[in-house]
DNA sequence: CTTCTAACA
DNA sequence: TGTTAGAA
């Protein structure tokens, strides 16, 4: 039923090599380019230079942290508080992404529906546990024998 | 045109 | 933090 296509996924959206300048993220996530110096003076966020001297540059690790700092700054945290918090949300993304990508096998189709296969359910391997999509705001899970 | 640093009616 | 200035 599947091709080669249904592996690509996971190990080929690869967002960890965009970068973008400080003028770009500031219109982005709507922080001022002051606050990202500031930001990055306290140790907060880390930032690459093209040349010595030269002009900042993210990439998506501190992008994100920075989109996390200006959501719980809104909410009306300090900055430590935001600076924490976004860290800690961080290191959960990154440990949600390891399990997606390791648990992904693929989208089957059981019962005429999409179904995304998760894995062997057992480790016997007897049996594969498929999630399902039911709404926008829903899911569903089955195991089924093979 | 964009970014950098430093300083402040 | 905003907003400048002059330089790169």
């Amino acid at each position: 039923m599947n091709n080669g296509a249904k592996m690509i996924f996971p190990k080929a959206l690869n967002l960890d090599n965009l970068i973008f300048r400080i003028g770009e993220v500031s219109k982005m996530l709507n922080v001022s380019t002051r606050q990202l110096r500031y930001w990055e003076q306290k140790g907060y966020i880390q930032s690459m230079r093209n040349k010595c001297g030269e002009s900042r540059v993210f990439d998506m690790k501190n992008f994100m942290c920075i989109n996390l700092m200006k959501y719980y700054l809104n909410q009306g945290f300090t900055l430590a508080k935001s600076h924490e918090f976004a860290k800690q949300n961080l290191k959960n993304m990154k440990l949600l992404r390891n399990f997606m990508t390791n648990s992904f096998q693929g989208i089957e189709n059981v019962n005429d529906r999409p179904a995304i296969n998760l894995g062997y359910f057992d480790k016997e391997q007897t049996s594969i546990l498929y999630g399902f999509i039911d709404n926008e705001d829903s899911v569903s899970y089955k195991v089924i024998k093979k």
